[in-house]
DNA sequence: CCATATTACTAGGTAGACTAGTAATCAAAC
DNA sequence: GTTTGATTACTAGTCTACCTAGTAATATGG
């Protein structure tokens, strides 16, 4: 009985400690963006937008205005905002659709490269290098623990979530 | 030779993995906080300003409408507009402070407990659970990750963050 | 007691999201 | 082959939530 509520506790302590390391990785992740943003002086969507763009084109894959919608979770008339804003700003080129003549292709131009790439390729660094030092089994161990919180978060409000966009 | 290629390429795999799993976890994540806040039709910060006054009762800790500025990161003119939308909308009060009569004591109504609590008692507790059957050994590693992956997020960009506030 | 800091606030401006509606184009059904 | 409905990107106008600048009241250190 003492054994079990010892137990108990422990599994909660343990899980309080996790949390606690997670929230505080979040607090740190919300900070760094915040500080690219302000960098950059950009919105935090124009970031994610340019981001997007150079992972795209690095995986061969082609974006449209709507991709860029969906990704962001705003509308399309935002998007077009988005865009123009980018554009102007020498970040973004329009392309038409080689196929759709209604849509088009959406990449960023050389100098977001030059811009976006260094920190972005130094946060991969970074990151990368805080996995270092793993095993097989710890990154089993870490996986296992991430799909079970995201897991969680999707389940979060499942009924509310409903609402259509 | 090819036992060291092996080995590079291997860690790098487990890298990949981690980052791939940590980045799904941060996108259910946000689409979570956007659920939430969607449903109980409030910007992200006045969520997080009633999360943030719940937790502080539960901890004994008053709070100033500075402490919230300081919390979100912004101005406190923005503070006093976010607590007006709040009062207005019966979630919080302002009382005033008992030793220094600038300041004023912000408190979260019970109505704003009765809409808050649920879903973050539900929250917590799906986190929780995703946290059960974890080792002490499991926690260690965990743990020792995030606390890497956040002191990498705290290390990016570190002189563009000397912009002050 | 006086100078400076701090606190919450007001006023006015702006950026980036929204909704509603449009023209062009596509795709499927008849 | 034509029509009908869906999709795409866009424009126009609105709204929300932030910002900066400045203020009155109060606190605090020299």
């Amino acid at each position: 009985m003492s054994d079990r509520i010892r137990t108990d506790s422990d599994a909660a302590a343990r899980g309080r400690r996790i949390l606690e390391a997670l929230r505080l990785y979040q607090a740190a992740d919300a900070a760094m963006r915040r500080r690219t943003r302000q960098a950059m002086s950009m919105s935090e969507n124009d970031v994610l937008v340019l981001r997007f763009l150079v992972r795209a084109r690095g995986e061969g894959r082609t974006v449209t205005p709507t991709d860029i919608a969906r990704y962001l979770g705003i509308s399309t008339a935002s998007t077009t905002a988005l865009m123009d804003r980018l554009e102007q700003s020498g970040h973004l080129e329009r392309t038409r659709h080689p196929s759709d003549r209604r849509s088009v292709l959406v990449t960023n131009t050389s100098q977001a490269d030059d811009e976006v790439r260094p920190t972005l390729d130094d946060m991969n660094e970074r990151m990368m290098a805080a996995t270092a030092g793993t095993t097989d089994a710890d990154a089993d161990v870490i996986v296992a623990f991430l799909e079970r919180v995201q897991a969680a978060a999707d389940e979060v409000a499942p009924v509310l979530a409903e609402v259509d966009r």
